[in-house]
DNA sequence: AGCCCGACTGGGAGCGCTCCCAGGTGTGGC
DNA sequence: GCCACACCTGGGAGCGCTCCCAGTCGGGCT
């Protein structure tokens, strides 16, 4: 009729219901399996439906439901950081899979941007979706804030660094990972441990760094001018560990904040013609499944699982949904060392 | 009042209307600026937009609009890809960039599974979004040909191998750019070029693959026995490297479809000790950003921006919103060599 | 025989919005 | 002076769905 044709071709419920001889109610009941439907009405709307290829619209249900079915990820990064971070792929996917298995939709957000912080609030306040799940805020974001502003359902991933309270999060143990990577190299006789830390600004990388130090003071070895901070890039880890071995020619070990920071200083060190693990070496964070067992040599690394802490921050998000009023909770997951050649 | 306290507070149309004092059919057109509202009266409903903090229910709206706002982007790789494959997470970067540009959401989705193309189907079908750009189908992909049944506006993005037809596509010169990358060598003195190259039930690597061959034979090379397949990984194209070498230690150059790969083959050739460029000269495809010029040495790729494919895409889905009767095209965008140190 | 209760069904209301249409007001042209 | 035609406004209908409520039917109890 109109200049698009076939789009209105779409049937509805109603049409359902008619070509199964039932009302819109029992049409509806059958497809949402409420109970109160005999076997044969159910038979008939569901034969129906196949037939004419039905299927419900979304923007009528969730007008009713209140409802979308729909969750956002929320990836708050600089934008350089996603194009070569694994580990946030790895969240991606997880999210992807996890919220699939609850029947949900992830709607992916970037809002690394200035600007994207008013289109995001005003995409969660639009009914888009029925919760979010926000990934490592900086201490300077204002992300956060604006959600609780909100009252929409919110889960963390990693410390929102700074905001500690009143809202759920699930985090790893960084500093606990940290600590088993430098009691690791103390064990194996090193005593000169420097570490390239990640930015200052964020809840992880400030926790691995204190774990080092930590560590470090427990074991006796002083931690003053061993550290350098860097920004989770393979190039900045690469000149992290360029100043410190400029600084320290004497280093015998290093503790680096992720894998893609170590595959840099790994480059550096080789450069300088130190061997690894003889001379210096080398334990990371991640473990990334792709990254951390294929370098030369492969890294010895701090083991978390992007799945595990999402599929935690997917279940306390759901049941988030059936009660709004659940007090908040702080989930710390464990950590593992894998053990590798580097070390 | 129910359970839920804090979420019946908000706002709608109609209480903006009370509070600016008109109609909510005035306060509509005020807020989605349509002609025929007086200065005035706009003015009050903005005021009481703002002071309510209202956001518009996006259900409603798209209930009676028949319009989501939203785009899907459907990759549909294996899984692996996603994880290391740089060029993909460029494309979503673009992708969500891109359509926030024009005022849309993306949806992202990951459809390799068997399981899901029913449900990626059944989501696009659902009304949730308002088109779709899928990008590089297999040539086994039933999903283009299910797209197509939905009438759902799509543009592709790289070829569905085998459908060409019929269908909206938005590709690069992936057979140029391989004429490119070996002239390129040719013009160098390389005699003995090998290749790389990626799976071949996808239409680029498939194109490249042909790229290579016939411009080895218009310069009267031989390319038999010279090609070796790989799945686009970095492992992949390491262990191509290791046939290749093993087959032709004369190799004095190799065209490697993929950067990643090419990362692979780089190791390889360095742990057969051979020279790069000195005794093999190695081209590689993609130019990505953060992986090419970073390599030792800095490679030779050729450069395709996914970003200017992606404009395009989008460019050609909002046509399409507008008159689904338009008629199929393929752009073809063009690509270029970035010289560097390893050729 | 009467009654209750559980199983099942259909109609109506209404979610919050946009669009159509009828109506009102002002301005210019004949 | 009146019509034509812009500009602007409000009310009503209705998008497709879910949920509530009334109602029917059939057994098992007292």
């Amino acid at each position: 009729m109109g200049p698009r044709a076939g789009d209105e071709e779409r049937p509805t419920l109603e049409d359902v219901a008619a070509f199964a001889g039932v009302s819109r109610s029992t049409a509806s009941r059958a497809l949402n399996d409420d109970a109160y439907v005999s076997a044969a009405a159910r038979e008939k709307v569901l034969a129906a439906a196949r037939d004419l290829g039905y299927s419900p619209n979304q923007a009528a249900r969730s007008l009713v439901t209140r409802r979308t079915g729909a969750v956002a990820v929320v990836l708050s990064e600089p934008e350089s950081r996603l194009l070569d971070d694994p580990y946030r792929a790895a969240v991606m996917r997880a999210g992807y899979r996890e919220l699939a298995d609850v029947g949900r939709q992830m709607v992916l957000i970037f809002s690394d941007i200035r600007e994207d912080l008013s289109r995001t609030v005003r995409f969660l306040e639009g009914g888009h979706v029925d919760g979010a799940l926000v990934f490592a805020p900086h201490r300077a974001d204002p992300l956060p804030k604006a959600l609780r502003l909100l009252r929409i359902p919110v889960v963390f991933g990693g410390q929102a660094a700074g905001i500690r309270r009143g809202v759920h999060v699930v985090d790893f143990d960084n500093e606990g990972g940290a600590r088993l990577a430098v009691e690791h190299l103390v064990a194996a006789g090193r005593r000169r441990i420097g570490t390239i830390a990640g930015p200052q600004d964020q809840g992880a990388p400030i926790d691995r760094l204190a774990g080092w130090r930590k560590t470090l003071l427990d074991a006796g070895l002083d931690p003053a001018d061993l550290a350098e901070e860097a920004d989770f890039t393979l190039s900045g880890g690469a000149n992290a560990m360029s100043a410190l071995l400029a600084r320290h020619p004497d280093l015998d070990a290093v503790f680096v904040a992720s894998d893609m920071m170590a595959v840099g200083a790994l480059r550096t060190l080789d450069s300088a013609g130190r061997r690894i693990p003889e001379d210096v070496a080398v334990v990371s964070f991640d473990d990334n499944a792709t990254l951390a067992p294929a370098m030369d040599p492969p890294l010895t690394s701090v083991h978390q699982d992007p799945r595990e802490q999402v599929h935690a921050m997917v279940e306390t998000l759901m049941q988030l949904l059936d009660d709004q009023n659940l007090k908040p909770r702080q989930q710390i997951l464990p950590v593992s060392l894998a053990v590798r050649a580097s070390s």
